[in-house]
DNA sequence: ATGATTTCTGCACACCGTTCAAAGTTCATA
DNA sequence: TATGAACTTTGAACGGTGTGCAGAAATCAT
């Protein structure tokens, strides 16, 4: 790796950073190549000899952002032993509502309105850490099979109703695993998002003192709903 | 009402108009002051005589919105007869559902970033619109209570627990109903919105083929939580 | 040392929201 | 109806944005 390579890859990684910086003082709209270039000393033409246009460099910031998400999901899941699936649940729940509240300009970046007019990439960073989120979720989901199996509905699933990767990844990580418990999982995940997104969007700051104990309150309902035991946790408010 | 009264009217619900328009087509970010007065053979200054900025004007058309999906989702409740509490959640669910698929950046300029940098006012049509939304979750909840106590969760709430407008509300529409119903209240708009949101967003796009069967799913599951009997949909896939 | 490659500047273009003086228009009133 | 006030619109300006491009500058391989 010649000297110039390095450089590259120190000024290819300061520009991530300092955009990450801007978007985390004003917002994802706050992410302008001329503010990058003007913090560097440069120009903002520079920044195109590392980053084709300002879109490219907002999907790369959406995969680090989703990666440390799901990497900080993963290891709180994995702090809990595998033999209460319940408290994992939890685990990942609270994790991704704690990233989201620590890094909410983030949050909106990956699962919100990047920047007007940007459209998200096929594939990417960003899809595979989404797609280890749902590889993750259907291993929660998995673990509580087939006891979760009466929340599952009674409509009947068949793996062509899914996308092909993420079928294919299921039927791979865990063999027997019916396509009812993929659906299953992706209502998990929607239970899971749905008040963290309401909150970081401010629908909730007005309407509730302490958004956490509700969502604990919905993530312990969930947990029973699969079938589970939730982690003992006292039933007072923080 | 004077001539000028009347022109300035229309003229400000032209810049609605075109505005949405505008929005439909490209998204929140193609909401700009100048694209609107080309539209409209005028220079973009002269809009500063109906909407004193750009965020003005958002917020209006926010509260328009807000208030079409909330008058659509009071609507399809409103058809389903009282006496079938957990039809009138799915109708409910399924308007919410259904607007946001026929409006997808009017969702997203709802609950989602409206426009780099927007913050959105404490008070107004919006405000008010959310307030219907709450208050007619609320009443779908309070058909179901007390039956939907034992979803409620062990935690004990208190009226304090939540914002004084919303306290004041619930008490004053639904007398005798208990803290913890409004908390559930919260959790079941979580739950209604949590899918609808990464579908809107396009994260269920690779992911799943009939994203409305999940839903349906979901808020089966939902009613029958709450102690309720859902409507006997087909359990087939559409 | 030379030639190729990469990086950066500086300028240009087109777009944006916003402001403001001046011109144009409408209206109420004397 | 004439006059003055109120309102609307223009057009230019300012500062901001992303993006291209010619050419200068720096670096690297040979």
């Amino acid at each position: 790796m010649s000297r110039r390579d390095r450089i590259r890859a120190e000024t290819t990684a300061e520009i991530k950073v300092i955009a990450l910086r801007l978007m985390a003082a004003g917002g994802p709209g706050a992410i302008s190549l001329r503010a990058i270039a003007r913090e560097m000393g440069m120009t903002a033409g520079a920044i195109y000899s590392y980053y084709p246009t300002r879109d490219d460099l907002v999907t790369r910031l959406i995969g680090d952002l989703y990666t440390e998400l799901v990497d900080t999901a993963e290891a709180a899941r994995d702090a809990v032993p595998a033999d209460d699936p319940g408290g994992r649940i939890l685990a990942w729940a609270e994790a991704v509502r704690g990233w989201a509240l620590a890094n909410p300009e983030g949050f909106r970046l990956i699962y919100g309105d990047a920047v007007p007019g940007y459209q998200p990439p096929e594939d990417g960073p960003a899809r595979e850490a989404e797609h280890r989120a749902c590889t993750g979720l259907t291993g929660l989901v998995a673990a509580a099979w087939p006891g979760a199996e009466r929340a599952a509905g009674s409509r009947d699933y068949g793996w062509s109703d899914f996308g092909e990767v993420l079928a294919e990844a299921a039927r791979e990580a865990f063999p027997g695993l019916p396509p009812a418990a993929v659906a299953l999982t992706l209502r998990v995940w929607g239970r899971m998002h749905g008040l963290v997104a309401l909150e970081i969007y401010g629908h909730l700051r007005a309407l509730v003192r302490d958004p956490g104990a509700v969502y604990r309150d919905e993530i312990t309902d969930l947990i029973v709903s699969l079938g589970l035991t939730p982690p003992a946790g006292d039933d007072r408010r923080e």
